[in-house]
DNA sequence: AGCACGCCGACT
DNA sequence: GTCGGCGTGCTC
C-alpha cells in the first residue's frame, strides 16, 4: 500500500492543494495521471501524483483510494518539481502549471497525420563552413554540452551575423549527445526562414514543429512523438518550452528581445524563466540570441550570469546600412506639411530608380490616431475603454484598438454641436495614401493587422513583395521582424516617436529595437542599404542612438535609468488586477488589498506599493478592472511572492464577488 | 467551482 | 406530508 499526493484536475481555487489518496499499485510514479473519485459524490477526477510515500503524513478519517492510471500520461519528475516552481513564482494553481505540460486534445481517432512541414524544404544543404567569430561563440557553447554542465549564453550579434547558423551547430552537437533541443520563436509564422533551415538541415522527420493552427488531436500526436523519443528537436512558439523531453541538452530563444515569450494568460508565466528552471535540473545549456538584448538580458550578460558572446560582422561582409536622422520640427518650420520629409521623399525617389524595392515603417495602424473637436476640444473616446478610438479611412469607422468598439465618425462634434472634426496623427493607412499620391506608378502595399485579416495571410503579401511584385511596403511592426529581403535599399520610418511616448518604463527599450530591427532590413544582398528616421525627438537618446546603430551606449544609459528608479533588473514587478462586474467592488477589493499588503510587509516597505489605479482600460466585455503594482526589490522577491499568496490564501476562504489575477514582471501595464 | 445537505415556504 | 427553492460548507 502507497500513498499518493495529488492535484485535482478542476477549476476551482479552493482545491488547490494536494489531496492524498491510498494507493494499491506499486507502479504508480510521481508525474502519472490517475483517476480519483473526489467530493461526497465521489466523482470521478483526473489528477497528477507529485509525491509518493509509504506512509501517510497524517490519520485521514476517510482515505480515499485511486481508481486507476491513466495510460498515456506519466510525466516526468523534473517536470513535477517545475510545476512547484511555477505555482510559487507566478501564484498559479498546480493544476494551471501541470496544464501547461499535457496534452490539451485526447488521441486523435483517425490515424492520420498531418506535417506541414513533411515535404517542405527538402534542399538537404551542406553546412557552410564558419567564420572565425562564429567558431569562437561555438566552442564553449558546445563545451558546456559535452561536459553536461549547465550555462547560460547570451549570443549577441547583429543583424545577418549568422546567430541561426551558430544555434544549428549547438543543435548538432546536442543531437551527438543523444540529448534533445527546443528551439524557441517569436512567432512561427514570422519565422518560416529559420524553421525551414532547421528542417533542411536535420530533416522533417526528425522535427516537431507546434504551431497555433495544430487540431487538438494533432497536438496530441505531436506530443507523444516528442515523448516517446520519436523526435529530438522541437520548434514552437513560447508553449514549446513544455515539451516533454526527458534530457533536454538545449533551449534555444532565439530574438530573445521579443514580448511573445512572456505569456499574457494563466499561468503567465515567462518562457526564458521556465527554460532556465528546467535546464538546471536537466545540466543542460540555455542559449539566447538577439541584435538588441532586452536590457535585462544584457545586464546579467555584464555580471556574469549569462556569459556573453559576440557576433559583430555581418556574414557577407556588408557593411550596415547608413541611418540618417530627420528632425520632422524643421521640416514643419521649413514649410513641408507632408508626413514624408522631403530627405525620405528623395531617397525613395532614388530607390524606385535603382529599381530598390523600399520598405515604411509605422507602428500604427488605421489612418488618423485620433480624433477631434477644434472647436471644443473634445476627442472621440471608446465609450467601454475610455481610449481615444482610431479613425479608419477604408473601413470608414473610428475604432478601438483596445475591444474592436467601432462607430461611425460624427458629422458634428458630440460635445458641442460644431462642424469643426478633425483628423489628427498618422497611421499606415494615411502613409499608402500619401505614397500613392506621390507615386502613382509605384506599387505600393500595405502589411498590418487589417490588411492580413482582408487579403489573406502575412506569407502571402510577404511572397509578393519576395517576388518583387510590390515596390514599397508598409507596416507595422509586422514588417520589422526578422525577414530577409535581399532587394530592400531603403528603409523608413515614418515616425519614431509613436512607441516612445507610450507611458511605459520600456518605451525607450523598445524604440530602439524597433528602429535597430527596422534598420536592419535594408541592404542585406550585395549594396549597401539606407535608413531614414523621421521624428520630432531627434536628442531623445533612444532615437539618436538607434539612429548610430550604438547599442552599449544605449545600454549603458538605460541601466542608469533602471537603477535609479529601481525598475527591472533591479527589482521584480508585481501586478496585481482586481476584476469584477461591479466597479464599486474592484475598487472596494484593490483598495482593501492594498491595506493589506502593506501591513504584511511592514512599514519600511510601504514605499513599493503603489496605490491601486482604475486600469487603463478599465472596462473590457462588461468587466472593470483595478490594478496595483508592487515593487519587489531585489532579495526580497520570495518574501513579497510569500506575503501576497497568503493574502490570496486567505481572501480565497471567504465569499469573493472579485477575481484576483498576479502578473509578475507584465510586459505591458494596460 | 461543483455538489450535497438542510431548512423553509407552497402545493397535492 | 412532500416537493423543490437556494443558502452554506466541504472536498484526501
Amino acid at each position: 500500500m502507497k500513498y499518493i499526493d495529488v492535484a485535482i484536475d478542476n477549476k476551482s481555487e479552493h482545491t488547490d492543494t494536494l489531496y492524498t489518496y491510498g494507493c494499491s499499485e506499486d507502479m504508480v510514479r510521481v508525474g502519472q495521471k490517475v483517476y480519483v473519485p473526489f467530493g461526497l459524490g465521489d466523482k470521478e477526477r483526473g489528477a497528477y501524483v507529485f509525491r509518493v510515500s509509504d506512509e501517510p503524513e497524517k490519520e485521514y478519517k476517510k482515505l480515499k483510494y485511486a481508481a486507476r492510471l491513466d495510460e498515456d500520461i506519466c510525466l516526468t519528475e523534473e517536470i513535477m518539481h517545475t510545476c512547484i516552481w511555477m505555482k510559487k513564482r507566478y501564484l498559479c494553481k498546480y493544476i494551471d502549471a501541470v496544464k501547461c505540460f499535457t496534452p490539451a486534445g485526447s488521441r486523435s481517432k483517425r490515424g492520420k497525420e498531418r506535417n506541414p512541414y513533411k515535404d517542405a524544404a527538402g534542399e538537404q544543404v551542406e553546412p557552410p563552413v564558419l567564420t572565425e567569430e562564429q567558431e569562437k561563440a561555438l566552442k564553449p557553447i558546445c563545451t558546456a554540452i559535452g561536459k553536461r554542465e549547465h550555462r547560460r549564453f547570451l549570443l549577441y550579434g547583429v543583424t545577418g551575423s549568422g546567430k541561426t547558423e551558430v544555434y544549428m551547430r549547438a543543435a548538432a552537437k546536442c543531437l551527438e549527445k543523444k540529448r534533445s533541443v527546443i528551439m524557441l520563436v517569436p512567432e512561427i509564422s514570422l519565422t518560416t526562414q529559420v524553421i525551414e533551415r532547421f528542417i533542411g538541415r536535420f530533416g522533417a522527420g526528425s522535427v516537431a514543429v507546434l504551431h497555433s493552427r495544430l487540431s487538438p488531436g494533432e497536438r496530441h500526436d505531436e506530443w507523444m512523438r516528442i515523448k516517446n523519443g520519436q523526435v529530438r528537436i522541437v520548434i514552437g512558439a513560447r508553449s514549446a518550452v513544455f515539451a516533454p523531453f526527458d534530457d533536454i541538452g538545449l533551449i534555444i530563444l532565439d530574438e530573445e528581445h521579443e514580448a511573445t515569450y512572456k505569456s499574457d494568460m494563466m499561468p503567465k508565466y515567462d518562457g526564458a524563466e521556465v527554460a532556465l528552471k528546467r535546464l538546471q535540473e536537466h545540466r543542460g545549456v540555455f542559449l539566447c540570441g538577439s541584435a538588441t538584448p532586452a536590457v535585462a538580458t544584457f545586464y546579467r550578460s555584464q555580471c556574469g550570469i549569462y556569459q556573453r558572446l559576440e557576433l559583430t560582422k555581418r556574414y557577407n561582409q556588408v557593411a550596415l546600412p547608413e541611418v540618417e536622422l530627420v528632425d520632422m520640427r524643421l521640416e514643419l518650420k521649413e514649410g513641408n506639411k507632408s508626413i514624408i520629409s522631403r530627405k525620405l521623399y528623395g531617397a525613395m525617389k532614388a530607390a524606385l530608380e535603382k529599381k530598390q524595392q523600399i520598405i515604411l515603417f509605422l507602428n500604427r495602424r488605421g489612418y488618423a490616431a485620433f480624433v477631434s473637436c477644434r472647436e471644443c476640444g473634445a476627442v472621440l473616446k471608446c465609450p467601454d475603454c475610455g481610449i481615444s478610438l482610431t479613425y479608419h479611412k477604408e473601413a470608414g469607422k473610428a475604432i478601438c484598438h483596445y475591444c474592436g468598439y467601432e462607430e461611425l465618425p460624427p458629422e458634428t462634434c458630440p460635445e458641442c454641436g460644431s462642424r469643426y472634426i478633425r483628423y489628427f496623427g498618422t497611421g499606415t493607412e494615411k502613409v499608402e495614401e500619401t505614397v500613392t499620391e506621390l507615386f502613382p506608378q509605384a506599387v505600393a502595399e500595405r502589411l498590418d493587422l487589417d490588411a492580413v485579416k482582408k487579403k489573406g495571410s502575412i506569407d502571402r503579401i510577404l511572397n509578393r513583395f519576395k517576388k518583387g511584385k510590390i515596390e514599397i511596403l508598409i507596416g507595422t511592426q509586422l514588417v520589422a521582424k526578422g525577414l530577409d529581403f535581399r532587394n530592400v535599399g531603403l528603409v523608413g520610418v515614418i515616425s519614431a516617436d509613436v512607441t516612445l511616448n507610450i507611458p511605459d518604463f520600456r518605451s525607450p527599450e523598445r524604440t530602439f529595437q524597433l528602429i535597430t530591427q527596422a534598420a536592419g532590413r535594408a541592404g542585406r544582398g550585395e549594396e549597401k542599404g539606407t535608413v531614414i528616421i523621421q521624428t520630432y525627438t531627434p536628442d531623445n537618446y533612444a532615437v539618436s542612438l538607434a539612429a548610430r546603430q550604438d547599442y552599449k551606449s544605449f545600454y549603458e544609459a538605460e541601466i542608469r535609468f533602471r537603477s535609479y528608479m529601481k525598475y527591472p533588473p533591479y527589482s521584480d514587478l508585481m501586478q496585481l488586477i482586481f476584476s469584477s462586474k461591479d466597479e464599486e467592488k474592484a475598487a472596494a477589493a484593490a483598495h482593501s488589498w492594498y491595506e493589506k499588503v502593506c501591513l504584511a510587509l511592514g512599514e519600511q516597505e510601504k514605499a513599493c506599493v503603489f496605490i491601486p489605479q482604475a486600469a487603463p482600460m478599465n472596462k473590457i466585455k462588461d468587466t472593470y478592472r483595478y490594478c496595483m503594482l508592487i515593487k519587489c526589490p531585489q532579495g526580497k522577491r520570495q518574501a513579497y511572492s510569500a506575503a501576497v499568496q497568503n493574502i490570496k490564501e486567505t481572501e480565497k476562504i471567504k465569499r469573493k464577488d472579485y477575481t484576483v489575477t498576479v502578473d509578475i514582471n507584465p510586459y505591458s501595464f494596460v
